[in-house]
DNA sequence: TCCCCTATTGAATCAACGA
DNA sequence: GTCGTTGATTCAATAGGGG
């Protein structure tokens, strides 16, 4: 990195090498969408986890080094916290994951600078390292917090697509997933793993799957082996990586070289419904769909309404949208009335809905037609 | 409470009315071996929410769970922690229970007074509210913090009772439980429930098995409906119930009134090698289809047992699975416990492989599900 | 008695757009 | 910024009634 202070264009799918504050400082303000950190767990603090017997060190064990400690990660993590909250966009979502160590600490600094969290995600590890001795449950899970950059933000979640994903039942809080291992596990010319804490490829698959869009720009302030930039470029994400070893650095670099992406058609998921065009009911009137006059009900038949030219029904007196008057009729706040009422055709009710998506698929075989080859007339 | 200052005699077996910190600060210093709590979570939940089929849901909306801002709701942690700190024993441990609007306030807070962090549990619900809106993950899942007072401290962990009761396997972090519905529920004279947020009995099971001893003390400061005071009896342990809401402890001390403390040899546990049948006896237990206490027998009812808590089988002194004890008994090389041993049930013998079968019709959902390949054995 | 269908419910920070 | 309109959205388990 240069010493430059002014703001930089911003560098797309590159991996920046930098402490990851100094360089989030010279990126312009919303300019991600997402932003996805597997922050340290301070180590320095956290010494004596690392002891594989769990036995208890003498020394340090004053009250007020521990307090400075904690007070010290605390500080890092407000530091790089606040730059990426003013690097997201105002709709944009982050990510962190952590371990009991450092995610409480996380999770209350997000709430202190005013991210609203939207989940906290469990991954249970389908094989995670045993307790040898027995002093503990088996840690077997980590930590991810989803949170948009504000209360008020309009995030993306594509809900379909985790439905889809989780065999048409919503997707849960708890992630089933496998430690990076094997082939995906990157090593060096020993044959040792390159990272003490490399992520699996599925995990990240799943958050940027679930709240990004194709061409989204990702931020990861703490690259290590670059798997969030490897799965953004293989599902045709943007990403801008930041990492301070240079080894690490270089890794993720060739890895992510040797990523492919996936062609978009494959990438493509179940879309969400709020994302497709808007078609007024009265359009279908308009365009004798529907013919005004029709008779539409309710699934019981129990309820009945006639369709006015000008899009909105009608029984005796009472006249409204096809929202409003199943909401009137029904004593409810509110009604869908897509889905409320329904028409009979050969004895079957059709529910309105149907009618809808035919509509939208006799509109794009129109739109298709200059590039059709048979004419209209022999269709 | 009487508005005493000194410090009172350790009224066990009762639950106390008031505020928590008030009645804290009567108690004498070291004199509790355990703290389970479950506060406030300060949800924050705004507007009513409605299902899809426009039913209300009944959410948690009393008093004291509004906090005005998060430095209220810091406060009063800071405050009953550090009063639960002070009379905690020097070896003592903490549970906490929270979800993502609290738990990483409270998981800093302990830190920060010196409490030693242990493990973080995390309850997966089997039957979890879902989302209605499709706007977020299915939030399928609650925190429990595990801590011990200090990083010094000699705590307790039984570990093969926990193994025991996962079927010879480590018990990992995550729990898969379900919620507390039916008869377990209390419920006032209109069949409403009676607290919002009643735990279910086997969390509290889980907890007192794995981290205390028959005749330790445990505190609870928001006891609520007294799950956890009732679970102490029935393990015979004692417990100091603090309670503001008179209804609440009214109902807390009928219901522990009415909990039968378990013969003390059904609660003794004992490290036992056992087989690895894909369903755990042991969550039978736990999870209350088998209570522990019953007597089983052969067909024949000529070979008695007595099922103990942590899943293992007791006659006279001989101990151990259900398998190994139908051995012994019979002095067989080997035997198969589901379908030797029977339980009398309104005068019939019911084999356990029924019950089994019962249990695995419950958990049946969860094993078909894509993404939770975990053998129950596992959980 | 059993099966099937319906109704109920659970710690929930649960909309987006256009005028 | 407000306000009104449009319209998207549920899973597991229990309990009870009817055939």
């Amino acid at each position: 990195m240069s010493g430059a202070t002014t703001p930089m264009e911003l560098p797309l799918d590159q991996i920046l090498r930098g402490e990851c504050v100094d360089v989030m400082r010279m990126l312009p303000s919303a300019s991600v969408d997402c932003v996805f950190a597997d922050p340290p767990y301070n180590l320095q603090l956290r010494g004596e986890l690392r002891r594989p017997d769990d036995t208890i060190v003498d020394g340090v064990n004053d009250d007020w080094d521990k307090f400075s400690d904690l007070a010290t990660y605390d500080r890092f993590t407000r530091d790089w916290l606040s730059e990426a909250r003013r690097l997201l966009r105002k709709d944009g979502t982050i990510w962190v994951i952590g371990s009991y160590h450092n995610i409480f600490r996380i999770g209350a600094i997000l709430q202190d600078l005013g991210f609203w969290i939207l989940n906290d995600i469990v991954w249970r590890k389908s094989n995670p390292m045993p307790n040898f001795r027995g002093r503990r449950f088996t840690n077997a899970h980590e930590t991810l917090i989803w949170a948009a950059r504000s209360e008020d933000s309009r995030y993306r979640f594509n809900y379909q697509a985790m439905k889809a994903l989780n065999d048409d039942v919503q997707m849960r809080s708890d992630w089933y997933l496998p430690l990076c291992t094997g082939g995906e596990r990157l090593r060096n010319d020993h044959g040792l793993k390159l990272h003490p804490t490399q992520k699996p490829e599925s995990l990240l698959h799943r958050v940027l799957i679930s709240s990004t869009a194709v061409d989204d720009v990702v931020l990861d302030p703490f690259t290590g082996t670059g798997t969030t930039a490897a799965m953004a470029k293989r599902l045709r994400r943007r990403f801008i990586g930041i990492e301070r070893h240079p080894d690490y650095a270089e890794a993720a670099i060739g890895r992510i070289r040797r990523e492919k992406a996936l062609p978009l058609d494959a990438i493509t998921t179940t879309p969400m419904k709020r994302e497709a065009p808007r078609v007024p009911f009265g359009s279908l009137v308009e365009r004798n769909f529907i013919t005004a006059g029709t008779i539409v009900c309710d699934k019981n038949r129990r309820i009945y309404a006639t369709v006015s030219s000008d899009g909105t029904l009608v029984s005796g007196s009472r006249r409204g949208s096809i929202h409003k008057l199943g909401a009137m009729m029904t004593n409810a706040p509110s009604c869908n009335g897509w889905t409320f009422w329904y028409l009979e055709r050969d004895g079957e009710l059709i529910q309105l809905d149907v009618l809808r998506s035919e509509s939208l698929m006799a509109e794009a075989a129109e739109l298709a037609a200059p590039f059709s080859e048979i004419p209209i007339a022999a269709q």
